[in-house]
DNA sequence: TGGCCAATCTTGACTCATTCAAGAAAAGGA
DNA sequence: TCCTTTTCTTGAATGAGTCAAGATTGGCCA
């Protein structure tokens, strides 16, 4: 059965932040994590399929916590609802897909926030370059060859 | 009184966008221009106050249709509802303050699309780097050091 | 181990930006 | 000027996300 990543990673996750081991937040965690790029629902979906029970509720105050505590990272392209995904604190970047809505990791070339310079801040004290490249996915150019 | 660049300007960018001249687009051209960076609601007060008879519905409306011919841009903030802005095609990018949500310009120190080659593309096609700043206005700088 | 208190969960109603729908009005070509 | 198509108005609907109040539960400490 190996080391149970499954269910103590999670666990360990929540004690490190100084959260509490719920059943929700665990489900949510392991939904995160086995989900890249999920929306809520599809959280809450996959949540239900460990238990039924969850409320939709439940789920949005879990993502909240785990979002403010560094736990899953919150992205939010224009035109979609809000997505989650468990890789955090490596300052990576997304590309999006404008025909699917599809989106994939980028990394940061720099590697450290803000990992772009601006060239002219306004005064403003900036903490960090958010990018988002918009393009088309390998199967939205097959399709569009296709036709 | 000049060249009425007010009444006279926005009326030609309408015609060469092969779209009718109608008060309601040429109010919200105006607004747009007055006001970086405006969401609907403050667009919508000022085309009011030229003419306090157009509705909600119209000034939505037309906002939709000018980001389609490209006379505006919709820019959208995770945590902020839409916004528009009439520096169009010229790919800059922009700073937010994380504490009042204030908008300002960065220009883009490539010049043209997509700006930043990604490192590594997934397969994906990619046609434009969307970059957004995050940081702390100059006024809220000054407002947490009085504190 | 038991009990307390704060944090968390459930249920259900609500908000608010944005969109939809259907009929009325107006722009622009013939 | 007339007709067709596009656009505007009015009013209702949608849907992601939030709020609120009471019930429940986890974690800490004796």
């Amino acid at each position: 059965m190996g080391h149970m990543h499954d269910v103590q990673e999670p666990e360990q996750m929540l004690r490190s932040a100084s959260l509490r081991v719920t059943k929700p937040r665990v489900a949510v965690i392991n939904a995160v994590h086995s989900h890249p790029h999920a929306d809520t629902d599809t959280v809450l979906a996959a949540v239900r399929e460990t238990d039924p029970e969850i409320s939709h509720q439940a789920v949005y105050d879990v993502l909240k916590v785990l979002t403010k505590s560094g736990l899953v990272r919150r992205i939010q392209p224009k035109d979609s609802v809000a997505r989650y995904e468990s890789r955090v604190g490596d300052n990576h970047h997304h590309v999006v897909c404008r025909s699917c809505g599809a989106i994939a990791d980028v990394d940061c070339a720099t590697g450290s926030a803000p990992c772009l310079e601006a060239s002219n801040d306004n005064g403003f004290q900036i903490e960090e370059a958010e990018v988002i490249y918009w393009g088309t996915c390998l199967e939205c150019q097959e399709t569009a060859k296709a036709s």
